[in-house]
DNA sequence: TATTGTTATACTCTATAACTATA
DNA sequence: TATAGTTATAGAGTATAACAATA
């Protein structure tokens, strides 16, 4: 590829595609958000913490590790955590290799209620989302996002300032 | 209403979908929320609500159907109407069939400033998105998500319809 | 009586910057 | 000096409920 000017138009495609992808992303956010705060008084972030420690072996994570992933700040991270801790979902504990480090766990309070809120939440989205299309439309839909989330993962923040992982050394 | 077994469940690729799905939206939304703030010192809803009057013809829209649209409550667009107008980019008046009915209309100004904005917001998401996959697959994304979309639209409650559906949930 | 939009209010969430302590 | 995490703070944003005016 040679004509590296930064094209400031969208084709019809691109700019279906867009749309497409921030109405659906704001329709299933508001709906799933309904659905945990009902029946699990969670919200989106809380729940995609413990769903990231259900998923790690052994239930634990390092903070910094979990803010990366919910892509929120560190005192974000530290005040969603200490919501959680208060009610007994997650506990935090000293980081083996790192004195530093804090270690969140899951709990068993936790998991039982990521037992209870996971159904309801996975029926919202088949419901949502899934049964509206077809086994081979999922598929697509998950390999392309896949792919654009990848490069995201890749991509650094293209403006100067790096807040999210890095604390930006920039006076 | 649900004919088949309440599915709680989801397959491999319907929790890659998902979980692509959600992590896309979080890095863009992030992304392009610091770009917007940056480049015209406007919220993601702020600039949804002027491209959804940019896009209207004559640049006007009802309140219910700003509201509709962004995904926000009524008091919500109230307030970020109320922003927004205050900075000059839109302005609200009478609505001719209506007189209930209040009309959001576009500015000069306002329709400048989505001149000004929607270059930088268009090459993020060339640069975020639409750069690393390729057009076949663009078009795969948009068309899926389509699909998505208009099955949402017809599914959840509108927001005047009624005060919510506080009740609805399945036991 | 239902609907449109506003207001008053309370609350959740997030980020920035300063701070402590370890590496 | 850099990194991990916390705290203090401040601001933005949202929803709920009550309300006024019109349909």
């Amino acid at each position: 590829m040679s004509g590296s000017e930064p094209s400031t138009t969208l084709d019809a495609s691109e700019l279906a595609a867009y749309f497409a992808l921030i109405e659906v992303g704001n329709l299933v956010r508001h709906a799933v958000e309904q659905q945990l705060r009902d029946a699990g008084d969670l919200s989106h972030v809380q729940f995609q913490l413990l769903a990231t420690l259900g998923d790690a072996p052994g239930g634990s994570r390092r903070m910094t590790e979990l803010a990366d992933g919910v892509v929120i700040s560190r005192s974000g991270l530290t005040y969603q955590v200490g919501l959680l801790e208060r009610s007994g979902l997650l506990a935090r504990g000293q980081a083996a290799d790192d004195e530093r480090g804090v270690m969140v766990t899951l709990t068993d309070a936790g998991r039982s209620k990521l037992g209870a809120v996971f159904p309801g939440h996975v029926a919202l989205l088949r419901e949502l989302v899934f049964d509206a299309i077809g086994p081979h439309d999922v598929e697509d839909l998950g390999r392309v996002l896949g792919v654009v989330r990848d490069h995201l993962r890749s991509v650094p923040p293209r403006s100067a300032t790096s807040r999210r992982r890095r604390s930006a050394s920039v006076d």
